[in-house]
DNA sequence: GATGAATGAGCATTCATTCAT
DNA sequence: GATGAATGAATGCTCATTCAT
């Protein structure tokens, strides 16, 4: 067979193929995003690999050639709906606000990211309880990241020295105790959520005033 | 050998035994208590009824006749942990008090109960949410009986009017949150835990003030 | 307590008790009955010691002391049923008759019990062949007695040296093929059946006009 | 080393092997062949999938991915018997012959399948009955089946009109009897039984005469 | 790279049988 | 003699994982 020179094979011609790395990427999204719905639909500990695979239309071979396991899928797709969700509500963040203002914008585009992905939603909020102690140790780190920011509220709140130290424990336990509920029933809109939500969680660091004011521009 | 007078004899002479009823009785509470053991060191899914039975040191086919199964089992066991944990709360409750004196016994009651067996509290309040469905639509039932009885405090406070529906509800889950930390790292002594367990559950119905004083009273 | 004279003491007063041996043989027979009832309710395999035990109103351990085990005591329920069988048959027989008048006898004092008690019939025919090696080599050893009944008729036969020689086996196979079915069944009382029963089963010893005569006469 | 000529070459080189859908196909025969060797040697309920799956060489996971279960695999093994001899028989039959030419080629080649495999004709005949109530069902039509094309023998009979009802069943549960007894003992090659087993079947439809000539035309 | 057939350890559960009381 | 609590071997079945193609 000719060989045809050498800067003309660069990009074959045909079916143009995208880079390994990228088709990897794409892949595995593939994969994530059915093993998501796969996981939230029967809970983690209902969901068998073949499910996943079967979703996702893959070949087991491939699966374990993504993942080391049906945990390691599980951690991907808990981190990449947890990484996302970040990143939203960063972008979603009024530039330049105060403590307040960050975090009544935050509550609102999490609640949104709830009502628009529910699925998602339960696997981070509800299955990741359930998914092994790997998942657990993730899930917890997490939250504890949600309750760090939440306690620099202190630093703007009137009657910081008599907070209780374990405020922002219970918050967020309180939060997620909360939305996890609504997730299970899909009872109403999380939307309606939002003022209340809201004054559970600023008011002891405000008071009522300030927190209702907070609501009203939100 | 010289007999005891009569009615030194702890034991009865001859063949009398506990009826049988209470021996079965002794058996199930042995084999609940193994299991309340097993359950929370490994688990609800780590556990096989052979880690149970082994524990409870029966046959296989004694498991089956006290339980209808591995569930059954878990059921039973967490049945009996809050049963246990009722009564002791109802039975130190003040006579008479009013309810924030019933809240703070009870609170106090509850970290005392988890203190001092946390292996059941683990079972209560952490593997039950990871036991199958019946588990978790019992350990909500059980939730949102404290829910219900904290909603009381809204007729002892001023400002009942300006509290979130959702309150309870968040106070709950945070509670339980915070008290599953404590107990998943056993970290300090949840004594420790009492003044700010109550300050978060009472304080949205009877202020600042007032929850200082009740805390200085328990 | 004063005793009484020794000749009164003979017969107990209160619960008069039966010779042990008696009373063995109620108790035996009472569990046989029960026994009998739950295998043709359940089938050989679908039943349990247990469903008989309790069935029988007996303990396990007076079970496992009257018989070996389970298949024991199908064994016994099956031969006490054959043996009431063929005695009932043989006090049916018309004295001094001829081979076909006894096997006319036999076959409606067959059909007779057969609908007197199904529940029996469906031991005797249907489970026998279900109840492991044992049973069905005493049910074969059975059907073969009846062969060889059957076979005497050839000497009262025109046709002897043109019988197939294996044409009792046939007929035994085909009249408890037929039962099986209306046993299986229940269609329509067996009682129906002795016409047919007969012309297959003595046609082909005695010929069409010497059958339909007999069959008029029982 | 030298290569055939192309149209020589029995297997082809390379990787070219059989399409899935065959490899599967004789996998599920080896299995079924195994499956009953195993169900006649130690009869049904003696039979474990452990059994099947040792003697097929096979993971107990390949077996389950073949058949649902034990019950599932019995019956694919029976239909497969049963389908198997349908076809010999039918191709055997004598083309455009009276029904009396068909039935007894219809039961020589019978005689011959039990006799080139008798595990088969046992599992067919004798397994049959004692593998549940999904294999007694799927029997007792088949054998209804063969009855039902017996009574076409009654169009060909000059005393049809005097012929029982229950003939044909009486039949079918002869020769099944008879079959299973020489299986079971092994005893006397089953073709001796030819002259006998048709005079059984066909001689009340045609009388002495003309079923003795039949015999000697096959 | 991708596939899915094959594996087998592991699990929940049943039930005939024993034996201390 | 009678009881039934206790036993545990045996069974059918699932599913995460491997590896030859």
């Amino acid at each position: 067979m000719a060989s045809l020179p050498q800067h003309l094979m660069a990009t074959p011609v045909g079916r143009e193929r995208l880079p390994r790395e990228v088709r990897a990427g794409y892949q595995r999204d593939r994969v994530l995003a059915a093993a998501i719905e796969v996981f939230a639909k029967r809970g983690y500990q209902g969901t068998t690999v073949d499910h996943v695979v079967s979703a996702a239309r893959i070949g087991v071979g491939s699966f374990y050639s993504i993942f080391d396991g049906k945990e390691d899928c599980f951690l991907a797709a808990y981190d990449r709906i947890v990484t996302a969700g970040r990143e939203r509500i960063a972008a979603a963040q009024p530039p330049g606000g105060a403590w307040s203002d960050h975090v009544a914008a935050g509550l609102r585009t999490l609640l949104e990211l709830i009502a628009a992905d529910p699925l998602a939603a339960r696997v981070a909020l509800v299955e990741a309880q359930a998914a092994g102690d790997a998942a657990l140790a993730r899930h917890e780190r997490n939250l504890d990241d949600v309750a760090d920011f939440l306690r620099l509220g202190r630093a703007a709140s009137a009657i910081a020295e008599e907070l209780p130290a374990t405020l922002e424990f219970a918050t967020v336990g309180g939060l997620t105790w909360l939305l996890q509920q609504r997730i299970a029933t899909g009872e109403n809109a999380p939307d309606d959520l939002f003022p209340e939500v809201l004054e559970i969680v600023v008011e002891p660091y405000l008071g009522e005033a300030r927190t209702a004011e907070l609501a009203a521009r939100f």
